[in-house]
RNA sequence: GCUGCUAUAGUGUAGAGGCCAAUCAUGUCGGCCUUUCACGCCGACGACUGGGGUUCGAAUCCCCAUAGCAGCACCA
């Protein structure tokens, strides 16, 4: 079968299984089917909850994705909740950046609501914890506490009346504590083998830093104001990371206190990512320093970082369903996305010739010769580049190194002479079938003084070259740097294009 | 240390006792197509962590070991 042409195998299918050949010229689509969702036949209501500290990255985008990939599953509604609970951990900028993510990535988002403008709900259902005796308010200091929960020891607070920790509770709404003298405590169960289930605290008070949004200094912690907005958000599933598990646990105390009905919850396990910056404090830091430009710096892993480098939300959104929610500890394959970003870009991406390190040559005995190369080789009525060649030309250095002859693509042959580290080009005909025979690479080209300047930003630097000029047009779109790879055009001033390397 | 989760090819993933000498994608290699080392097509390579057990039969269930990960905050 593989002696066979392309043609002739087609006759073949044709003759033997004329189904298949129809099958054959469709694109393959691997839409993966995740696992289906306990009890989501009715449709859901999911969330995507991020701190806002920083841009999102690609962490965010699995949560995010996995999420929206149900919710368009299965219909329903997709909240997200901005857990802006502590003062330390917003970053005004934040807001805006990650409403920008989101719709980068294209969510179906149908609510937003930031926990800010929530507190009183939750001082509400703190104070009704308390009635119920779920929680008392402890004024012991964090290490001792710590140590008697080691213990499987009570602090004495936990004995206090209703009455006294309703008292308690007034007192630290009314600034009559400061930060680390009292928090408000579950109550759960002492005794539990896992020492992260005991006793754990909903309710803290933060007097600096003032909260950008909102005039107060009590804060409910995320497994109080969790537990308290699935509840009354509705939410019907979960998914989120395992780091999540032992969050799970101590959010049903909530759950159970106030017999809600808790959400069905999935983790799954944790993605390592190579090659990039994640953490937002040494991104900020970096981008303090000048070691990076930006939030999109080309080796940082947010969002608008690989944006910026061509990647699509839709590869992303490909490549995040792939992975879908398994339990298993993975590390993220940027070759797998690079892969799914292919299918998404190389049909839209026109091709162009950029010539890396250019050497200058001249061509002895070459005509005048107009070379027209198809935009796009899959899609002739895209149209065509014309490039004018007068015999002095520029290629790239390191692939005519050591070269005898190269066929310069859709223009004509040259033979080389080296002189030392000098070539000598000579014309050497038209047909590709003499290029052909000799084995000689096809490679790109410019005519010399037709090319505008062109730095391709890499993660590992910057390369200086030449391309076509045509290039100015593609801002912000994918292009294919023949023989290089796909390129993002970034900018273009004062006619030098910037431009920012995807992948092969 | 305590508590818990996980363990299939280089990477990701399917597989919920016989249909599995294990799926798909990606990758690598070879070939075809092609005036790109792109796309497309054909083919090859490549894995059930180890050991016990249950069973007529186990990648699938149980136990032990090993490894990885997570949590043990008045962060999210």
């Amino acid at each position: 079968m593989a002696a066979l042409s392309g043609p002739e195998r087609e006759r073949l299918l044709e003759e033997i299984a004329p189904e298949l050949l129809a099958e054959l010229t469709e694109t393959h689509e691997h839409e993966r089917e995740l696992p289906a969702l306990q009890g989501a036949e009715g449709g859901v209501v999911m969330r995507f909850a991020p701190n806002p500290s920083g841009p999102l990255h690609l962490g965010h985008a699995r949560a995010s994705i996995l999420n929206d990939y149900y919710v368009r599953r299965y219909g329903g509604r997709y909240v997200l909740r901005i857990e802006d609970t502590d003062p330390r951990r917003v970053d005004t900028e934040a807001y805006g950046m990650v409403l920008d993510d989101i719709e980068w990535l294209g969510l179906g988002i149908t609510d937003i609501v930031y926990q800010s403008d929530r507190l009183d709900i939750y001082y509400d259902w703190c104070k009704k914890l308390i009635e119920i005796g779920g929680a008392y308010v402890c004024l012991c200091d964090a290490e001792r506490f710590r140590d008697l929960k080691l213990q499987k020891k009570a602090c004495p607070c936990r004995d206090r009346t209703v009455d006294e920790n309703l008292e308690l509770w007034q007192q630290m709404l009314d600034g009559e504590f400061y930060e680390g003298d009292a928090t408000v405590r579950v109550k759960t169960d002492l005794t539990h083998p896992d020492p992260a289930m005991r006793d754990y605290s909903a309710m803290r008070i933060v007097n600096t830093p003032i909260h950008p949004r909102v005039d107060a200094t009590v804060f409910p912690l995320m497994n109080f104001s969790v537990a308290v907005d699935d509840h009354l958000l509705g939410i019907t599933h979960v998914i989120r990371g395992k780091d999540h598990i032992a969050n799970t646990g101590r959010q049903r105390h909530i759950f159970d206190y106030f017999r809600w009905k808790s959400p069905v919850y999935y983790h799954y396990g944790r993605m390592g990512i190579s090659g990039v910056v994640l953490s937002t404090s040494s991104m900020r830091e970096g981008i303090r320093s000048g070691l990076y430009t930006g939030w999109d710096d080309v080796h940082l892993g947010t969002l608008r970082a690989i944006a910026r480098r061509g990647i699509e939300p839709e590869a992303v959104r490909n490549a995040m369903v792939d992975i879908g929610m398994g339990e298993t500890d993975i590390t993220f394959s940027w070759e797998n996305l690079y892969a799914r970003n292919k299918e998404v870009i190389d049909p839209k991406a026109n091709r162009y010739f950029f010539v890396p390190d250019p050497v200058e040559v001249t061509v002895e005995g070459a005509p005048v010769h107009e070379a027209h190369a198809l935009l796009h080789p899959g899609d002739p009525e895209r149209g065509i580049r014309t490039l004018v060649a007068e015999g002095v030309i520029l290629l790239p250095r390191a692939d005519i190194a050591g070269r005898s002859m190269v066929r310069l693509k859709d223009l004509y042959n040259v033979r080389i002479a080296w002189d030392g580290d000098t070539p000598h080009l000579t014309y050497a005909g038209e047909a590709l079938e003499d290029a052909r025979r000799e084995k000689a690479p096809i490679i790109q080209w410019l005519p010399a003084g037709a090319g505008i300047p062109c730095t391709l930003h890499t993660q590992d630097g910057d390369v200086e070259g030449f391309c076509e000029p045509l290039v100015a047009g593609e801002v912000g779109n994918v292009v294919q740097f023949e023989r290089i790879g796909f390129a993002r055009i970034d900018s273009v001033e004062d006619g030098r294009v910037s431009a920012y390397f995807a992948h092969r």
